[in-house]
DNA sequence: AAAAAAT
């Protein structure tokens, strides 16, 4: 790029790009008037119907950069039943939902029919939308090809194509399915290939599936921002010794901490943890992939919209997702692949903010400690003494023993059964004592939003004395579920007058299915 | 020693 240009992008605003006035407007009401230089890089191209290669991570401004093309384009002509006129392939739930906001932002002048297809969620609203005809079908993949194998879905339509995440889309297995959704869009299509990074594989696809395309590439944000202080923590290798180091060391940033994500490697442990914290009185909430689809938008928007201060998390929280800056990140598992230590941290320091990381390293973790290290080219120091420090009895210590808190029985029902989470990955507990701020009614029927475990931990509500939700005005009195599977925890469970006076349980019959609460992102379709 | 995604 010559130096002109340089500069003159520098100086450009959205209403040089080439922007429908009505897209601008939108643009111009969502308080934006510099694009990005991913933005400045691929909308003139794209408006052109060129196909675009766009090297850029989340945080950049990507997915601007091709909605707003998009609907510009889309101005001209109008969709067919089944036939959607635009497809937008996304690796994840989360980001399926957030492009479609994008959408409903920046589509606010337009009729645009747009389709959400993503999983966990029921068919026929789904359905409904593609026979109305969709301008725009966002999906992941999986659901998108059970769609088309219902024969209620023709790709054959399709004048733009985004493939957003590919790396992503690659680790997660779903290269395979790209390539058969590929093949199924006439090639006369425009792509537009979202990466982050080009593995060779990225690559090969770019070469079969892009024509001529107009290579962007934004500077890669520093791998581990420089205003971001980390420090790992020593712990015993136990888990509650674990948690009580996580407990000390939220309780010593407290002040600074304005919001956190804490993250675990695996789900079974963000549900216990998430348990452990609301227990202890801290302000948290949870978020992994096997809760049920409106727990995660639910516990999602209460985290951006600061309502929650630490979100205890899977790595579906690490990459892409569209949450705010946050002022600490704790890992409270090591993260088994080093590449995972880059991406959680970048939650944080986001924009020449400062951050914190916080990560909590046992005997055990030292290989993957080394990997990080390596990765990062850094040496990362120890918060308050290092591994030889460890207190030799917190390895063998029974964690039975005293310690100040209640003790740690959460996992264990009454007949001894280990109250995993299966597939449906239920919402922890919350508090018993919450049952006198809501009346049972309130339980089975109110949205996850509002419900004290869900978004608004007990200890949260009662210290702000917010009013408990009421009964809703009008409900279905058995909300379906939207999906046939069995209820695989059902035989496990003691019947009601036995079971503990612990709310989850109703948890779990009242928030899986959508009946008159489905969130308003699952139901827009048209101009907003 | 993982998560994510169709069921």
């Amino acid at each position: 790029m010559s130096s002109d240009n340089q500069t003159a992008q520098e100086a450009l605003t959205f209403a040089d790009l080439g922007l429908s006035p009505k897209v601008l407007s939108a643009v111009t009401d969502a308080g934006y008037t510099k694009p990005t230089p991913i933005q400045a890089g691929a909308i003139p191209h794209a408006l052109q119907g060129k196909d675009i290669l766009g090297i850029a991570q989340t945080g950049t401004g990507k997915t601007a950069a091709f909605v707003l093309p998009m609907i510009t384009r889309l101005e001209k002509g109008r969709a067919r039943a089944r036939m959607p006129r635009t497809l937008i392939l996304e690796p994840t739930r989360e980001l399926a939902a957030q492009v479609e906001e994008n959408f409903v932002k920046y589509g606010k002048n337009h009729k645009l029919n747009i389709a959400l297809l993503i999983g966990g969620v029921s068919f026929d609203e789904q359905e409904k939308k593609l026979e109305r005809g969709a301008d725009v079908l966002i999906a992941t993949p999986g659901r998108l090809l059970d769609h088309r194998e219902r024969g209620k879905l023709l790709l054959t339509g399709v004048e733009i194509l985004v493939i957003d995440e590919a790396d992503r889309m690659l680790d997660m297995g779903f290269i395979p399915d790209i390539e058969r959704i590929c093949e199924m869009i006439p090639f006369t299509r425009q792509t537009l290939f979202f990466s982050a990074t080009m593995p060779p594989e990225i690559t090969k696809l770019t070469e079969k599936f892009l024509q001529a395309p107009v290579r962007v590439e934004v500077a890669k944000a520093a791998t581990t921002a420089a205003t971001v202080t980390q420090r790992l923590v020593k712990s015993g290798s136990k888990a509650w010794d674990k948690r009580e180091t996580l407990r000390r060391i939220i309780r010593e940033e407290e002040p600074e901490i304005k919001n956190a994500i804490i993250f675990c490697n695996r789900k079974v442990d963000v549900a216990e943890l998430y348990r452990s914290l609301t227990r202890h009185e801290f302000d948290a909430g949870a978020l992994h992939g096997d809760m049920d689809q409106r727990a995660r938008m639910a516990m999602l928007a209460a985290f951006r919209e600061g309502k929650l201060k630490l979100l205890v998390a899977s790595d579906v929280a690490a990459r892409g997702l569209d949450i705010p800056d946050v002022s600490h990140v704790f890992n409270y598992d090591i993260p088994i692949h080093s590449e995972d230590y880059v991406h959680r941290i970048g939650r944080t320091g986001r924009a020449g903010r400062s951050g914190k990381a916080f990560t909590i390293v046992t005997k055990a973790d030292q290989k993957y400690l080394d990997a990080i290290e390596k990765l990062t080219g850094q040496k990362l120091e120890w918060h308050d003494g290092d591994l030889s420090t460890v207190v030799a009895s917190a390895e063998d210590d029974s964690p039975r023993r005293s310690r100040g808190g209640k003790p740690e029985r959460a996992s264990r029902s009454r007949t001894g059964e280990k109250r995993e989470r299966g597939r449906s990955g239920k919402l922890p507990s919350e508090p018993a004592r919450m049952e006198k701020y809501v009346p049972d009614e309130a339980m089975e029927t109110a949205p996850v939003a509002e419900m004290p475990g869900a978004a608004m931990p007990g200890a949260a509500r009662a210290e702000r004395s917010e009013p408990a939700p009421r009964p809703r005005e009008e409900h279905k009195p058995q909300p379906a579920r939207n999906d046939n599977r069995p209820r695989r925890d059902e035989e496990h469970r003691p019947r009601r007058e036995d079971r503990p006076r612990r709310r989850d349980d109703d948890l779990d019959d009242g928030t899986i299915g959508f009946g008159d609460d489905m969130p308003a992102f699952m139901k827009v379709s048209a101009k907003v």
